[in-house]
DNA sequence: GTATTATACTTGTATCTTACAACTAAAATA
DNA sequence: TATTTTAGTTGTAAGATACAAGTATAATAC
């Protein structure tokens, strides 16, 4: 009976998360790449404009993604002058990213549109379920971390 | 003092459904593809899992793509004989796609895998907080779509 | 009852996304 | 100094996605 109710949990559980990503993709898909960038794009200038010159291996860390992918997508942000790569004085292997000035602009831009949606769905929320919403979001954010570094231990 | 708040509490919210994105986007790229299907083939075998006989028109709407993505993830789909596309009896225009046997089994197995560590995130919750946390999370899916509404009215 | 319009889907094309494996260059270690 | 490790790039390949233009069928309009 425990059993049986848990997995009913799980599976709402599961339903609510993937009607979330696909929802959210297809938001960041309309509101980000009005502004010439993609939304992989906008992620790594939002990252760098919160943290700035992080290395490749950094971002890939904070994006989830291999180094390879950053490459890429960082080759297409440089192509369109929105960040720098610079070499690190001290280790020649490591590259600094930070946005231009154009960059940032660009980025805030779209921010401002993307934030604006978040206002807007955030404030759909009941204002005294708002708190528990966030500190719910920040505990599955830290579940969903605690799992990939199990994952990872057990590979 | 209001503003200044609420603006920290959307910053928070956003930051913490960017980071879920992102995450749950790598869980699924490592343990759907392992089973030599993509995560959108996936999705769409887990849409008609649950509801047979979709329209290409309904699928997109589930799936929040157009048409013709739909199409391609489709084609791809019954390339490996995973699903068929079957004309309406009616409507000729209308295809009614379905799952083959082989088909649900993939996605059976699949989804065994993605089952257990979505038990196992949802496990690392506090389970005073697990009811609430399904109840916040089917209210932001609501909130999601009003939203979506109320854009399509001012488009 | 044909002509027009609307609907459901497919195809052509273009860009983005992503990873893996093989590579280069620099640093660390043995 | 020789070997190994680390940081990053490139070649390659498959998937994801949309828009615009096309095809076939159904609905509507007159």
């Amino acid at each position: 009976m425990k059993n049986v109710s848990i997995r009913k949990d799980v599976e709402e559980f599961h339903n609510s998360i993937v009607g979330l990503i696909k929802k959210y993709q297809f938001r960041d898909r309309n509101e980000v790449t009005s502004f010439g960038i993609s939304v992989s794009q906008c992620y790594v200038l939002e990252t760098l404009y919160f943290q700035k010159a992080l290395t490749m291996k950094k971002l890939a860390e904070q994006m989830h993604l291999t180094i390879s992918t950053i490459t890429r997508i960082v080759d297409q942000l440089e192509r369109k002058k929105f960040i720098e790569r610079k070499q690190d004085d001290k280790d020649l292997r490591i590259r600094r990213i930070t946005l231009t000035p154009e960059g940032e602009k660009i980025f805030l831009k779209s921010w401002a549109n993307v934030f604006e949606s978040e206002r807007e769905i955030f404030e759909n929320i009941k204002p005294g379920h708002r708190k528990v919403l966030l500190s719910l979001l920040k505990d599955l954010n830290d579940s969903v971390d605690q799992w990939q570094d199990t994952c990872k231990i057990n590979k």
